[in-house]
Order: C-alpha cells, then sequence, then structure tokens
DNA sequence: TCCGGAAGGG
DNA sequence: CCCTTCCGGA
C-alpha cells in the first residue's frame, strides 16, 4: 500500500486506515455537524452564527437527537453529544465559544488535517501528522459550506486536475461512511442523506443557496457528488494512472496512489454565498496525496497542473509556478511556508490592492477561467446570515482588479495557471501577525517590534517571522544540494531562505487574534512551551523517521520538519519562524528550473514586501524560534491548547500541533515525517474575520487572499460538504 | 451549562 | 480512534 515506494514517501498509516476500512468508519460527529449546518432545513436547529466557524445549536435535544438517530444511538442527548464535542477540542477541531451557550467554533484548519492528513503528507512527505495545520483560514468568514458543486469532480478530466483530488477524498469517504440508514431512521439519516442523494433536498439547498449565490452552481453538486464516487474515480483523480510519472523521483507505479485521503479542503471559510468571497484555497491536490510531493502550493492554481496528466507531474514550469504562489502566498500572509507546505492550497488574501494582481491574478485568473469552464457555479447562495460579510471581504481582499469576478464562485479547479506569469505578487503584506509566541517574546521578546509594514496595508504588527528557523535546516540543504535553490528557497521558505538571502516575510500581528475571542484564551500560552517541546518532538520523530525513510527529496520534508518544529509549535513560534521550507517543493523545485521561480517569487518579494534587507534583519528572531527550540524535546504530547490557541495558530498560523492526541500517533505509527509539515497556516480565519466580522483583524488590510484560492477551498468545502452528507448513517 | 476523567464498546 | 456513557466538579 503505500506507496512510498512509488512515491517514495510513505504514508502513514492512519492515513489509510479510515478509508481503508471502509465499514468501519463511522460518521464523525463533526461532518455530521457540518452536515447539518449546510442545510436549511436544520436552521432552526443548528446554525451558523457568529464568526467563521462559529456555530448554535439551537435545539441541543434535537441535534443529540439526529445525531443519535445517525449513529444508532436513541440514547443520546445532548448531555453525551457534548462530551463528544469536548472531546473535539483537544483536537482542536473545535472549541467552545465562551459565554454563549450552545455555541462552539470549528476550526477548519484542523479539521483539514484531520481528515485530509495526506494532504499534509503530501506535502511532507509524508508524515504529516495531523496536526499539522492548516488551512488558513482566514478567509472567509464565517464560512458555512457551501455546497460545492461536483461537477467539477465528476468530470474525469477535470477533476483530474484540481479538484478532483480532493473530490475524490470525499468521495471515498462517502463511499465508506455512506449509507446506512439506522434502523431508526430517523429522519436524520433520512434526510440528510436525501440531500445528499440529491433528492429534494437539495434542491432546497440549492435552491437557497442558489439563490444566492450562485448560480447554478450548487445544483450540480448534488448531482455531481454521487453519493458515492467510485475509488476508481478518485483515483484518477489521484493519478493513478496516470500518472506514473508523477514525480520525479518516483514514480508511481500505478498502483499507487496513495490513499489519500481524504481531504479536505476546508479551509477556510465557507463561504457565503455570493460573491465568492471565500477564499479559500485551493485544494489540495490529489496530488499531493500522491505524490508525496508537497504540497504544492498554492493553488493558484491549479496549476500546476500536476493534476493534469499525473497528478502531480511536476514540471518544472509548474513547480515553478506553484512555488511562487506559495512564497506569496507566504509572504503575503507571513504565514510560514509550512503552511503553505502543507496546504498549497491555501491562497492567500489578498489585500486589496490593485496593483498586486499580478501574483494574485494569475491565480484568480486561473480559477476565474476555471470557474467560467465549470460554470458550476457553486457556491450557494449564501445567502444566510452572515454571508455577507464574506463578500465583503472578498472584496477586499480579493479581488484583484482583474479578476473577473471576483467572487464567483468558488470552485473551481485551478488547473492552470499557467499563465505564469508571475503571479506573484508582489504584494506586500503581512500577513497576520501572529500572537507572538511566548518565545518569541520573552525570549526575543523585545523584539517584536512591530515593523510596521510591510506590507500593505495594514500594518501593523510585527512579527517576521522570518525566518528563523531554522533556518533552515534542512532546507537549506536541501536547496543547496539540490542547486541553487537557494533562491527558491528563500522564497519559499521564509526562513530558509535567509541563506539565501532571501527575504523574509514579517508578518504583522495582528491585533489579535484574540479579538474574537477574547479569548479564550484558554490557556495555553502558558503551556504552550511544554506543547512546543511536545510539537518539537513530534517533529522530531518525524524526522527521524523520515530520515530513515526516504530521504529522497524528501529529505527536504524532513528538514522541514526540523524546522517546522519548531515552529510548529508554537504557537508563536510558528509564526515566527515560519517554516522551514517545504521540503517538498524545494527539492523539486530546486532540481528543476526552481530558479526561475525562485527568482520571481524573491523578487517579489524582494521587491515588493519586505526588503530582503530587512527580512534579514528581522530573521534574527528567528533565531530564537528556531533554533532555540530545538527539536528535541520529550514528548508530552497532550496540551490542550484549545481554543485560543488556535486562534493563535490560525492567526498566526498554525502550526501546529495537535494536542496530545498527535504525539502519540506519531510516535506510535509512525509516520514518518517528515517533513514537515504541518503547516500553519495563518489565521485566516481570524483575518478573515474582519471582512465580516468585527472583529477585525487585522488581517483585512494585510492580508488577502486570492480569491480563486479560496474559492477553492471553499468548493472544497462544499465538496467535502456534499460528502458528508453522503456519508451518513451507517450504524 | 460546561468541563474533563474514566471506563468501555465497536 | 471515536465516541458513548457516567459522573463529579465548577
Amino acid at each position: 500500500m503505500k506507496t512510498p515506494g512509488d512515491t517514495g514517501f510513505a504514508f502513514p498509516e492512519w492515513a489509510y486506515k479510515p478509508e481503508s476500512s471502509p465499514g468501519s468508519r463511522q460518521i464523525q460527529l463533526w461532518h455530521f455537524i457540518l452536515e447539518l449546518l449546510r442545510k436549511e432545513e436544520y436552521h432552526d436547529v443548528i446554525a451558523w452564527q457568529g464568526d467563521y466557524g462559529e456555530f448554535v445549536i439551537k435545539d441541543p435535544d434535537e441535534v443529540a437527537r439526529l445525531w443519535g438517530a445517525r449513529k444508532c444511538k436513541p440514547q443520546m442527548n445532548y448531555d453525551k453529544l457534548s462530551r463528544a464535542l469536548r472531546y473535539y477540542y483537544n483536537k482542536r477541531i473545535l472549541h467552545k465559544t465562551k459565554g454563549k451557550r450552545f455555541t462552539y467554533k470549528f476550526n477548519f484548519n484542523k479539521l483539514v488535517l484531520v481528515n485530509y492528513p495526506f494532504i499534509d503528507m503530501g506535502s511532507t512527505g509524508s508524515s504529516v501528522p495531523q496536526s499539522a495545520p492548516p488551512v488558513p483560514t482566514g478567509a472567509g468568514t464565517h464560512f458555512r459550506f457551501p455546497p460545492s458543486t461536483p461537477s467539477e469532480v465528476l468530470s474525469p478530466n477535470e477533476d483530474l486536475r484540481s479538484p478532483g483530488g480532493m473530490f475524490s477524498t470525499v468521495a471515498r469517504r462517502m463511499a465508506r461512511g455512506s449509507v446506512s440508514d439506522c434502523s431508526d431512521g430517523t429522519s436524520v439519516n433520512s434526510e440528510i442523506e436525501e440531500g445528499n442523494g440529491g433528492t429534494g433536498e437539495e434542491r432546497g439547498e440549492r435552491g437557497v443557496g442558489g439563490g444566492g449565490g450562485g448560480p447554478g452552481g450548487g445544483g450540480s453538486y448534488r448531482s455531481i457528488i454521487h453519493p458515492r464516487l467510485s475509488h476508481e474515480t478518485l483515483f484518477r483523480m489521484y493519478g493513478g494512472p496516470g500518472n506514473p510519472a508523477a514525480h520525479p523521483g518516483s514514480r508511481g507505479p500505478s498502483g499507487h496512489r496513495i490513499h489519500q485521503e481524504p481531504l479536505s479542503p476546508f479551509p477556510v471559510s465557507p463561504l457565503p454565498g455570493p460573491p465568492g468571497a471565500s477564499l479559500l484555497a485551493p485544494p489540495l491536490s490529489p496530488a499531493l496525496s500522491m505524490t508525496p510531493t508537497s504540497h504544492l502550493p498554492y493553488t493558484p492554481s491549479p496549476t500546476l497542473s500536476p493534476m493534469l496528466g499525473s497528478h502531480f507531474s511536476f514540471n518544472p514550469e509548474d513547480m515553478k509556478r506553484y512555488l511562487q504562489a506559495h512564497t506569496q502566498s507566504v509572504y503575503n500572509y507571513g504565514l510560514s511556508p509550512r503552511a503553505f507546505l502543507q496546504y498549497p492550497n491555501i491562497v492567500i488574501p489578498q489585500p486589496h490592492r490593485p496593483a498586486a494582481d499580478k501574483a494574485g491574478l494569475t491565480a484568480e485568473r486561473a480559477a476565474a477561467a476555471e470557474r467560467a469552464e465549470r460554470a458550476g457555479g457553486g457556491e450557494r447562495a449564501g445567502d444566510r446570515h452572515h454571508h455577507p460579510s464574506l463578500a465583503h471581504s472578498a472584496h477586499h481582499h480579493t479581488q484583484p482588479p482583474h479578476s473577473a469576478h471576483p467572487h464567483s464562485h468558488p470552485m473551481h479547479h485551478p488547473l492552470h495557471l499557467g499563465e505564469e506569469p508571475p503571479h506573484m505578487s508582489p504584494f506586500k503584506f503581512k500577513l497576520q501577525p501572529p500572537p507572538l509566541g511566548r518565545k518569541q517574546r520573552e525570549g526575543q521578546g523585545q523584539s517584536k517590534p512591530r515593523q510596521s509594514s510591510l506590507s500593505s496595508g495594514s500594518g501593523s504588527g510585527s512579527m517576521s517571522s522570518t525566518s528563523g528557523l531554522g533556518s533552515s535546516l534542512s532546507f537549506g540543504s536541501d536547496l543547496s544540494s539540490a542547486s541553487g535553490s537557494g533562491v527558491i528557497s528563500a522564497s519559499s521558505s521564509t526562513q530558509s531562505l535567509n541563506s539565501a538571502g532571501l527575504p523574509k516575510i514579517k508578518v504583522e500581528p495582528i491585533s489579535d487574534i484574540e479579538s474574537e475571542e477574547e479569548v479564550e484564551v484558554t490557556d495555553i500560552s502558558d503551556e504552550d512551551p511544554d506543547e512546543r517541546d511536545n510539537e518539537f518532538e513530534l517533529f522530531s520523530l518525524r524526522h527521524s523517521r523520515v530520515s530513515n525513510h526516504h530521504h529522497h527529496h524528501l529529505s527536504n520534508g524532513a528538514a522541514a520538519a526540523q524546522h517546522q518544529p519548531q515552529d510548529e509549535d508554537l504557537d508563536e513560534d510558528v509564526f515566527k519562524a515560519p517554516a522551514p521550507p517545504p521540503p517538498g517543493l524545494m527539492p523539486f523545485f530546486t532540481s528543476h528550473h526552481a530558479h526561475a521561480a525562485a527568482h520571481r517569487a524573491l523578487t517579489a518579494l524582494k521587491s515588493e514586501p519586505v526588503d530582503p534587507a530587512e527580512a534579514n534583519a528581522t530573521p534574527s528572531q528567528p533565531p530564537a524560534a528556531g533554533a532555540s527550540q530545538g527539536k528535541c524535546i520529550p514528548l508530552k504530547l497532550r496540551f490542550k491548547r484549545r481554543w485560543s490557541e488556535d486562534q493563535r495558530m490560525e492567526a498566526s498560523q498554525e502550526e501546529s500541533d495537535d494536542k496530545k492526541v498527535r504525539p502519540e500517533e506519531a510516535r506510535g505509527k509512525e509516520r514518518q515525517s517528515n517533513g514537515c509539515v504541518e503547516m500553519e497556516e495563518d489565521g485566516a480565519g481570524s483575518g478573515e474575520g474582519d471582512a465580516e466580522s468585527p472583529p477585525p483583524l487585522a488581517y483585512e488590510g494585510s492580508l488577502t487572499v486570492p480569491v480563486a484560492s479560496h474559492r477553492r477551498v471553499s468548493a472544497e468545502l462544499h465538496r467535502a460538504t456534499a460528502q458528508l452528507s453522503l456519508e451518513n448513517k451507517d450504524c
């Protein structure tokens, strides 16, 4: 199974498992919740409310009943259900919105990871654990899941490319879970299912959605999605076949495919309807999964075509693009590279700036194009409450000038990007501000300057991430070896770049994440240290594994891992040190022509964003993060981070970690980990929030995500959602 | 109401 | 692993 051979990576087993064992898998509570949230019918029972992933259980008993029905647990009640939800706290999938009754908030980043680990894997190469953080969330504002349109998925051709990947994963899931009914059947299942099925419900939703949004998009999804896609399909997408070549180094034999998993896409926001506000990122690609490659980045498009034929193959060009994209994004966001790595898809929000377009453009364009093609329309209309905000946000950020539609649909696949040009944008922005980590603070604390600046707009905070990390570590090495990629690396990674002299990114601090919540802060912070350590450990572990396993390009991963680890942890740190470059990318990149890309990136960066010099300067901090940490540390594993952390993370990038759980897994299983993986992300969520929400985050100004990406993401989400629906039941 | 430990099931 | 069930505590 694994693919390692093929790809070279090995995936963690866990990744497979779920899917693999169809029978076993049951619907998960969060899936279910999401499912309910996406249906209008249940609006009275549970609905999105508040910011980003926030939702309120309006009728706890009913929700419990529905859940019980789905799981065939007639005795279910809110108390029990809530206990289950509480378990998600540790996983960071969810957290409680304090002060609001029955109100919880999803941490999409985590979800992604969790669900779609492979993503990481891909990027990482393998290992990644769930923890990885993911995606940016931010994008949208609230999100909802929109229905996605499946259309994309369906079609083979297209599918291949992009979405497919996701889709596939989804499909898989669906397949697995799907359907069973419980005896009782309370309605829930059936209802839900129906939705899937496309029965009426969808329409209903669609209708709803449709209204809003999009044009039609919604509809399709249902149909599209079928309840289950065949696996084959999925595979195809990924590549099985196709791409043998997939990756460079390895090939994948046909079979390989890996499993991918599901991924999901979600990242971000689900956005509402309309305009697409969401941003999302790109999906992950299947490719990732397949290949070890890595993540690719952003997707700007899809570009990368990887998908195309194979999934990822990496063409140099593609790579470049992708890298660029990454870079951009990274920079833009301030995210750590890692994040990108993992979530290539993610897009960054763009700032409003017109000028910027470039970078964004491409992506968007692509997106647009795709959309057009697909037309699906994905999104739902959004309607619902919040969405509007999204729209706003979208506008702000996203839209690039050129892009045709700003909002439009999310869907899409990316594909192409070919355009290539440099997409990069030169934006400058900053991204997130992560809250600083303690370390930084303390450690460097002083430093923190907030620079302001860089970026465009906002500016605020400071951060920088950059560098730091260890810069790399491995990264560097890789690069070096690779080739001159130094440059590239730089771009991509943040810090790593340093060596190259790259730029670093600065991030601003935003206001804080907290704004939202206030945080609850639960705590974490204090803990962080430990956690971090833990994380590190994880990483370390991974590393080691990685190293053992493959080095292949993975090495990168490994390297990355190292880096990351540090990053990861942290909350703050994360930010700080962005991550090392993604391994996968780099390598590829390097080998090929990355240079060009790199250059672009660099240039872009340099030019706009930060100056390298500055960057460099900034970097100084990094050390703290990176170096300091080291990797090793004992594992502890658990921590409880909670929401607040998450927020931070998100905001900052998340990175990481996972909590307790993960660590164990990691160890146990072994994942390889290499790569680094984890990612961080940004806080998109919060950032996004701004659009909508009040709270705003600093992000607004700063980040923006490319719409396209977001859309994608959203699209993915939709899909995912759809899939979820499908899943239902099994009791 | 919410939280989380503990035990247990599939 | 992912809850489900029970339960004491805040």
